[in-house]
DNA sequence: GTGGTCTAGACCACC
DNA sequence: GTGGTCTAGACCACT
């Protein structure tokens, strides 16, 4: 469910963070269901589990989540906007990649044809 | 001319380089051309000089420039295939944008306009 | 009778062991009067019987109460210092806070001000 | 400079970062100041680097310190109210004492007296 | 078993 | 030397 490229430079931590909120838009995470506990997720990913851990603790900063000790981490309310929000930031990195297209002299239908092919590729991944 | 995105988690050694190889792929900067120095461009770009000796150094081990003691920095004569590597590197974070960007349900359609408003917006900027 | 801070980060179970020693000692609770049943008190308070439990307990170690199975739970009769400990323990954390206070620099006159509003404002709350 | 107090129920990055802020707001460390280093400061404590990097990463969080990669971390300028918040919290950690306080039937008068004694006695620690 | 905190020690990127 | 991230392993409090 939660995938992570090792080779990013985004910090691991914030692609779990960034995972969780759009399995949550997407409607594979509802409301008030239990997040995969830390410590499991943490096997399924062979990651330690503090890593997971602070993503977590930002979620639940972000009021995305909610913990309740003992208990378990659960989709929390604070919602709204999540999805649009989300969508800018992916909009603001997809301009950046333009840029470096362009000077590539690599024209907007070529990138366009990528595009089409990549949805093609992970199409029901998501799901 | 070299434009660095200080908010970005691409190190900025790394941004120059990318950028340098750009605008020579781009024919912005011609063969045995020479490069700003390193102490200009680093008061252009207010960063510390170190950073920018640092992706001189890096772009002179990939053979892509040369330097000439006392003189100066210039284009290099092995850029073969600098190009083909350029675009498939970006190719590919175009790849994991578009997973994310599957996740929010948002169609092809919709990124391949955005594509190319991104193309209107920053046309001759690269020029 | 029992109040329970559940942002607080002190325990709840120590909430409760605090709430109950100062009960007694406030002579609000009699010396072999019984104590709320465990389910009972775990429903006034919406918390896990295992918690009340977790409290009872310690203040039957403590000597404080004593428990008859079947029965219910009692005040004890060792309660001979209690109250100087209570107090000492507050008048140490007042001492923390005041270290805060001094630091925004907050008169004593003020600290005090504020104090007898918290004396005013709960007159009554706790007999 | 910054105390810790190891008994306390307070995680020690938190008592760090209100330690912080009350510095700044003390005027003991001024804008664009450099924070003593995480390592720095771990040895002074003898507390572990993660712990102090936990309270500077929330810190920058906050938009109270800013951190520059290879270079320290600086105090920042969006600390417009912080004063009255922390003061806002303080006094309801003093009106919680005073709930115990009451019960254990001391009298404001003999609080007071105790604040007095404090102030006394930390006369000059802060400054 | 679950989340929250902490230690010890390591590596990386940047200055 | 400095901040940022991660691993490994531990203890605590709560359910």
């Amino acid at each position: 469910m939660i995938t992570i490229d090792y080779k990013s430079r985004k910090p691991i931590y914030e692609q779990i963070i960034e995972n969780v909120k759009q399995l949550i838009i997407a409607g594979v995470l509802q409301r008030d269901e239990q997040l995969p506990p830390v410590r499991q997720l943490a096997l399924e990913l062979t990651i330690n589990p503090n890593t997971i851990q602070k993503a977590y603790a930002e979620l639940e900063r972000q009021g995305i989540i909610y913990s309740l000790k003992g208990k378990g981490s659960y989709v929390g309310s604070s919602l709204h906007e999540l999805s649009q929000v989300q969508k800018d930031q992916l909009f603001q990195e997809l301009d950046q990649l333009c840029i470096g297209l362009m000077r590539l002299q690599i024209s907007a239908d070529e990138v366009c044809q990528q595009v089409q092919k990549s949805y093609q590729k992970d199409k029901g991944v998501g799901q």
